[in-house]
DNA sequence: TAGTGGTCTAGACCACTAT
DNA sequence: TAGTGGTCTAGACCACTAG
């Protein structure tokens, strides 16, 4: 592995053992130099990986802060999915396939990924139950052409963990949309809603691959009590 | 200005200008070099800056990629406030200050703040009208200790303008939440909903500076059909 | 094999913060 | 003045992609 990431993985795991608490400051650059027995700019990229995961704060002629991330308790940002966020949260919680089946790409789709019109994609609803109640539904279009198979085992899972460990797709960006439609009948079906659910959060997502081919589309529906999006944003000088 | 800030910037205006258009090849790190007379790693900063706004995608064996940026049409992640937006889109809008005074800082906001308990804030309520009607209500607690002088002209216009130009705060980071609330009298009376609107948006952010203090607190209400957040995300390695 | 990006080094100069 | 982080350089070696 790389020493820059080696680095960063181990002054985060120093910060949240609490060995670097936060308002402390880091050891200097200089001092990690030989710490690390690594040359400065390989320091350097560990700490700008810190700084971007929102770790540290680096102030000119001061240091490194610790920041106080225990604030920062429920990071979904980045390209988290569904699994991933089981296992910071501790809910109970099950993943029901209500549909898995080969399909001809549909017109709202194909105009979405720009896919060509015969694509032929997997079709794959799932109900997330979290709690006992299904607060989450989620719809993905997948091109069979990049997915060949999709075991429903896998689909139970991770999809994620499935394409990157075992189909080696590397997973590069994706483009994400958070916007509120109103509820159809399809969701009043398969969701827990209450009465006075008219609408829910839509999350749909455009999934790229890192040659730049768009593989997924996926769109996920929550219950608007059940939504919560946090974020670190670093300000951006425009 | 920085060199590799420089080059960032006559590349993201060529990208945008079309000179370097979608699913082309940027040059590469060895011409660039040539291009700007700077040295490698130098070009590779500015990279990393296109990288992480989403412009480019790199492959190691091949180059850099163009990507097509006119899918992601509003860019809101990062710290982008109100003002901002609105010059991107092109709306017809007004702000109208509703409240703005000194008070002292309630048990809620103290909590999420951690500020002293005796604090003084400003208090500031401002209604954001889009095509003929109220469909944001931002409200914003800040440090009178920090920003000792708020008048309602800068209200109306851009408070993080006069932060970072007159103030000269240096704006840092933040951590952003978004979340559905119940509607409450201040908002049916201070927004223009409909009789069905029962929830609104709220994006809640706590707001720091480079030394890591945190001198605002804003709430910011989101009519359900005028919201919409788009991201543009990088995977991350678990 | 030649060209690309990915990592790493050792050293330099600068700007900022403290004392 | 000494120590910090911010920028930049010239050169090296490696891994990947293509013809």
């Amino acid at each position: 592995m790389n020493k820059f990431h080696e680095i960063f993985l181990d002054l985060e795991q120093k910060i949240l053992a609490n060995e670097y608490p936060p308002q402390s400051l880091l050891p200097s650059e200089n001092q990690l130099i030989k710490i690390y027995g690594v040359s400065r700019e390989t320091v350097r990229k560990a700490l700008n990986l810190l700084t971007n995961a929102g770790y540290i704060q680096k102030k000119q002629g001061k240091g490194s802060f610790v920041l106080d991330f225990k604030r920062f308790d429920f990071p979904l940002s980045g390209l988290t999915s569904f699994k991933e966020l089981q296992q910071t949260q501790a809910i109970t919680n099950e993943t029901i396939v209500t549909t898995l089946k080969k399909a001809t790409v549909s017109p709202t789709v194909q105009k979405l990924t720009s896919w060509d019109k015969s694509a032929e994609v997997w079709e794959l609803v799932r109900q997330r139950r979290i709690d006992g109640e299904v607060v989450i539904l989620d719809k993905d279009f997948l091109l069979t052409d990049i997915v060949a198979e999709l075991p429903i085992e896998k689909a139970e899972d991770s999809i994620y963990e499935y394409f990157e460990n075992e189909l080696n797709l590397e997973i590069a960006y994706a483009k994400k949309e958070i916007e509120v439609e109103p509820v159809t009948k399809e969701m009043k079906d398969l969701m827990d809603l209450r009465p006075e659910d008219s609408h829910v959060i839509a999350v749909k997502s455009l999934v790229f691959l890192e040659d730049t081919r768009c593989f997924e589309y996926t769109e996920s529906y929550h219950r608007l009590d059940k939504f919560r999006f946090v974020e670190f944003a670093r300000r951006r000088k425009v």
